[in-house]
DNA sequence: GCGACTTCTGCAATCGTTTGCAGACGCCCC
DNA sequence: GGGGCGTCTGCAAACGATTGCAGAAGTCGC
């Protein structure tokens, strides 16, 4: 409303069109790396030069407007508080950023309303592309790029039917690593920590583990589970007393770092000492969890190489809507540190 | 280039004007908020109505060319995987979305031809605001900001003749706090561990250190101050070896959680047990620190409240561009817990 | 020396909104 | 009944770039 301007008015290319003594398309051809060849050599450079004299910057507004592609791409995620993101979306950021998109985020708070309307407002800033890594059940984000024509990818999360690539971990793979290490140690009465309902995730992990108790010669059905609300570490205290309350169990496969936290705290407060009575693993290798008390044994995943898979992907479906999904599954590790121990 | 369009052309204002047997201008004026008054409230309804049941979406590049005002704000921040980040980026995309703006996030390493470049583009976009978590001394972002007339505000660092509003902790403050409480225990010979140079936030903690020493009647000149290279857990570690080195202190005010992690470790190496030979304090509070072996004594600092104001005075700034400055400290607050001990 | 062909530049329309200006219309009051 | 005023709507010109088309040179070969 009350922008006094005072603003010092900017060239546009009409401007250094004037200036260069050309015609102002002759300018945006030599100013566009893209269509450079199509003038001279001599021309191309007085009008770089005369841009660079007049300060002048292309608007994206105005060729965005023309050409219908914005160049910016968004990223929605649940929360950016959830410590597996920030290392998703800065190697995301960093990929788009080289190919010349910027970035728009956005937290949905797993909202649904929120959601709807932050995937509306960027289609009104007309986004070249979607990276939706919240897309739980129920979600219309989905829908809604394919009305407005969007290319999306999903990234640490699957959705069936989308028809989107995607790309995530190989979470039947990484809990298996997690059951076998502790058969190993001994363990016979394993329990599983699930994540929430909804989530793709927490089905993936939890399907590993029987899978995995099956492998390993164990009776899935005698293998306690127990899903928490959501995945925080008040949840996942709240189950492990649950779990820990049926008794019998030697050691529990958490769905989750910070569902592991809960189990800490469960267990201080029981006098179980996590390592010795109880062993605990973790999935994702958050920061710090290699300083804990005790240093979580956990499933370390590709945080990066997600978040850059997931921007390459998306990079292909944006120069090419109609090519063929993809689904990348990258692989876990685990890695073993103090919460586990024979039985 | 090669976008095979098969897209459904989406509805422009005209169609619906069209459609709702009104002019554009007049679809324009019912269609925003702002202007909705200056029509009948019956075209009003009918307008929104077609423009509702056509799936018309304005597009904010075509408003914004017009309007020079695009409804997108920038953040830059160094590293969005240092964990003091997503907190205040969240707070503040939570504050700026219900306002109706975007947030475009960019990381810029803590490299100046990177920051240059990616103000720029902000510029190319026409943000109607910028908030620079990033700015260390020697960054032009604040002198673009200028030159491109773009509302700017900083956030956790303030940067001297900037002339911009900041919010940043009241730093000084938070370290007397640490500097009471290990004096308090029978602490003399306290150390820091500072941060980089050329970061204000190190330099705030710095001089709050010298000052509380003197305030509880130590001398400065006799406690030994050694900067880290950055702020992060190795060079934490590289610092407080010196540190230890030279020998004869019994606490160290780390000015940053991450380094206090590196005396963790290095503390570890040498079989010195923090809390009882050593105490430690960090700052910051991050996630996590709780659980660290031992459960780190440090400042806690008002993360969220920290982007919701810079949020705000973002959105003053753009409101008036003239108005004057302002700068807020956010109070911080000790939190103790097992790092620290009696002497 | 002329036609065909290539290469470069200019013309003008277009992308979808917003907004200053002015006209139309109805109403009130003298 | 007419002048004045207020309210609503239409007109047309922006905003700043891109691009299909066509014309102007210049080149080459015969």
């Amino acid at each position: 409303m009350s922008r006094r301007t005072s603003a010092p008015p900017r060239a546009t290319i009409t401007d250094v069109a004037r200036e260069a003594g050309v015609h102002p398309s002759t300018a945006s051809r030599a100013l566009n790396p893209d269509t450079r060849g199509m003038v001279t050599e001599e021309v191309a450079a007085r009008v770089g030069q005369v841009a660079e004299r007049l300060g002048w910057r292309r608007s994206a507004l105005a060729a965005g407007l023309r050409t219908r592609r914005s160049r910016i791409v968004g990223i929605l995620v649940p929360d950016l508080v959830n410590p597996i993101f920030p290392p998703i979306l800065r190697a995301a950021e960093a990929r788009l950023a080289a190919e010349g998109y910027a970035t728009l985020v956005a937290n949905t708070d797993n909202d649904l309303t929120r959601e709807h309307m932050l995937v509306a407002r960027m289609a009104e800033h007309l986004v070249d592309g979607l990276m939706l890594a919240s897309a739980a059940e129920g979600s219309e984000a989905v829908a809604l790029c394919r009305r407005y024509a969007i290319p999306a990818v999903l990234v640490n999360r699957r959705l069936r039917g989308a028809g989107l690539s995607s790309v995530t971990n190989d979470d039947v793979h990484g809990i298996a690593l997690a059951v076998a290490h502790l058969v190993g140690l001994g363990h016979r009465r394993i329990a599983h920590l699930a994540g929430p309902p909804g989530i793709s995730t927490a089905a993936d992990r939890r399907a590993g583990f029987r899978a995995a108790l099956v492998r390993a010669g164990l009776d899935p059905r005698s293998a306690p589970i127990i899903a928490a609300e959501a995945y925080s570490r008040e949840a996942g205290r709240l189950a492990c007393a649950r779990l820990l309350d049926a008794g019998g169990i030697t050691a529990i496969v958490a769905a989750n770092d910070m569902l592991a936290l809960g189990v800490y705290e469960e267990a201080e407060r029981r006098g179980i000492v996590v390592g010795r009575t109880l062993s605990v693993t973790g999935f994702n290798d958050m920061p710090f969890v290699d300083r804990m008390a005790p240093p979580l044994t956990t499933v370390r995943i590709q945080h990066a190489a997600m978040g850059a898979e997931a921007a390459s992907l998306l990079l292909s479906a944006m120069a090419a809507p109609d090519a063929p999904r993809r689904s990348l599954r990258l692989r876990a590790e685990l890695v073993v540190r103090g919460s586990t121990g024979p039985t």
